[in-house]
RNA sequence: CGGGGCGUGGCUCAGCUUGGUAGAGCGCACGGUUCGGGACCGUGAGGCCGGUGGUUCGAAUCCACUCGCCCCGACCA
């Protein structure tokens, strides 16, 4: 591609209203344009990434055994009253009516739309199991739509659904899943680590994600320094966290009420008792529900994680109560919150079991309790693993290891999803014995728009991107430093042909600019190998050839140039 | 939805407090000098100051409402 034929619209300074790297980056460099909140146009350097992206995922999906097919993007409400997500999935869902006043919506994902598809195609096991996978622009009216491509409203996703006829030929392609993933993230050159995942609004019952690692991501991820486990700090098991409210006294004195005058978080009221946090317990009181309230502990130096609570209690919906309701409730403002005397139904973190000597609220204005024995004073209903992991966890899975903190982007998630959507929808075959049974469902994502941003995110430097090879928007940008040099011109115009005729992606820089202009455009575009073709060179018969990523050069001969490339790409 | 911030040529911003009819840099066009890491000189085009209503002799500037965008939080690929 001739770079004077072509839209790159790059620009100078960073556009006021992003705010990380890849978003920056991504319009500077002409790749993309917000034309409303979430939603962008795609130039066409970005389209041949995303193109590049989904033909990974299209070869890997393929040889993994998976048909590709195309469904709607508009579906009518009936299929998601039935599944009942027509209630549920809220404002993110952007519904609207035909002409004839019928409810439709924008596909945020098609769990509804296929199984509608199998249920009406499918009626025996021999015409299972099968993988039908789409790549597709998806509409999801997003709370906070947030960082370019990250978080956008309307993305481009691929999305697969997999039906079989009992649980562990579903299993059995979960795994084929995870490792067609695993083929397809490392062909990407991203740094990326599957982790164990919560199901979210999904559902199902078992399900990973694959977090691209980058402190800007929006994902907290742990992983163990020893053995494999990683998981979502939404997912994350919760244990032997580090050592902390162990050595407290044995004796376990009176229960002692101070006086704590204003001070209401543990780190305030820590600070005034001279106490570490972790001999504090946390009582936050919720409503499930709305309407029934809890109360949940938590040591004082650990974060409550509301998805394990939601699942403690069994219930589909946990929110902090507000301040006029705890006050209502337990009498005090949540700042003097505790544990003993409280008149709520009470479920603690394990780490709260057995405390002795700890600190909590004494459910009256300005005062708390020390010397508080978990054994002798409160007994919650239950106990359960209510907390955050956290860096320096020991791993819940291996003897000696310790977990460490990550940042993550999530580009892809896999899901067991069992019959939550065939039973709900009757997807059903006729078993051997011809009895009828609903199927075993599977579903797997890939944010293949959300892969643009997270690549850059892992991929930059000051100057701009650096895209990896396999999804780069051309392997090689020809640069020559005069296009109006008439020596320079023929070697640059041969050396153009000479390597499309290869099969070698080119974009050839022709425009009559300066050659600074064109370094720093270049370098900004990312792409992986520049040749650079000028009159000093030409002189001696040769053309430099440069690497992106560490600035590496090197000489080579004019003289069967394009041959020499073709190599060094291979060889990257 | 709650909290905070911002809307002024294509881009990044100044001007607004203390109303007097719009500026800079970059970009763009033309001419000239340049030409291996965002050149220089000259000339020029381009803005109903997000919108509506108000106050005023007069509003980018003050007031009200409204729309859009960004950040933080509650949601999610």
């Amino acid at each position: 591609m001739r770079w004077s034929k072509t839209l790159i619209p790059t620009l100078k300074e960073d556009p006021a209203d992003a705010e990380v790297v890849s978003h920056k980056l991504l319009v500077r460099a002409g790749f993309i344009r917000q034309i409303s909140r979430g939603i962008y146009d795609y130039f066409p350097l970005a389209l041949k990434v995303i193109r590049k992206i989904e033909s990974i995922v299209r070869e890997e999906m393929d040889r993994a055994g998976a048909q590709e097919l195309l469904l709607p993007i508009a579906s009518p409400a009936e299929l998601w009253q039935e599944s009942g997500r027509w209630e549920v999935y809220g404002k993110e869902l952007v519904r609207f009516k035909d002409r004839h006043a019928r409810d439709f919506c924008l596909g945020p994902t098609h769990e509804e739309i296929v199984t509608d598809l199998v249920r009406s195609a499918v009626r025996s096991y021999r015409e299972l199991p099968f993988n039908l996978y789409q790549i597709q622009t998806k509409f999801r009216d997003e709370v906070r739509p947030r960082f370019g491509l990250m978080r956008g409203r309307e993305f481009i996703m691929k999305d697969a659904y997999s039906f079989h006829t009992d649980m562990q030929d579903c299993r059995r392609e979960y795994d084929n899943m995870f490792e067609t993933y695993k083929r397809i993230f490392t062909r990407y050159g991203l740094q990326y680590r599957p982790v164990e995942a919560d199901t979210g609004a999904i559902g199902g019952s078992l399900s990973h994600e694959f977090q691209v690692l980058a402190e800007s991501g929006e994902d907290a991820i742990v992983s163990c320094n020893l053995c494999d486990y990683a998981a979502n700090v939404e997912k994350a098991e919760a244990k032997g966290s580090r050592p902390a409210a162990r050595d407290l006294t044995e004796e376990s004195p009176q229960l002692v009420k101070v006086s704590t005058p204003g001070k209401r978080s543990v780190a305030e009221v820590a600070e005034y008792l001279k106490l570490p946090p972790e001999k504090f317990v946390k009582t936050l009181v919720y409503r499930i529900d709305n309407n029934d309230f809890v109360a949940a502990l938590v040591r004082g130096d650990h974060e409550i994680n509301e998805v394990k609570l939601q699942t403690a209690l069994g219930c589909r919906e946990v929110a902090l109560a507000d301040e006029a309701a705890v006050a209502a409730m337990a009498g005090v403002t949540p700042g003097y919150l505790g544990p003993i005397g409280l008149s709520l139904r009470t479920i603690a973190d394990f780490s709260v079991q057995s405390m002795r000597g700890a600190v909590t609220g004494a459910n009256e204005a300005n005062a708390h309790y020390t010397e508080v024995d978990q054994e002798r004073d409160f007994t919650p209903s239950a106990f359960a693993d209510l907390r955050m992991a956290a860096a320096g966890d020991h791993c819940p899975r291996c003897d000696h290891g310790l977990l460490e903190a990550h940042r993550g982007i999530e580009v892809g998630q896999v899901f067991y999803l069992g019959k939550k959507y065939s039973e709900a929808l009757g997807a059903t075959y006729l078993d051997a014995e011809g009895r009828e049974r609903p199927m075993e469902m599977g579903c797997y994502g890939i944010g293949i728009s959300r892969l643009v941003a997270a690549a850059v995110e892992q991929n930059h430097d000051a100057n701009g991107i650096i895209w990896p090879l396999s999804i780069a928007p051309f392997q090689v940008l020809l640069l020559p430093i005069n296009y109006n040099d008439k020596a320079t011109r023929e070697a640059a115009d041969r050396l153009y042909d000479e390597l499309r005729r290869r099969g070698v992606e080119v974009l050839f820089d022709d425009r009559d600019e300066r050659p600074g202009v064109k370094f720093k455009d270049g370098d900004l575009i990312g792409i992986p190998l520049r040749i650079t073709v000028g009159a000093k060179g030409l002189a001696k018969g040769c053309l430099e050839l440069r690497w992106r990523r560490d600035g590496k050069t090197v000489e080579i001969a004019l003289a069967g140039a394009a041959q020499t490339i073709h190599g060094h790409l291979a060889q990257a």
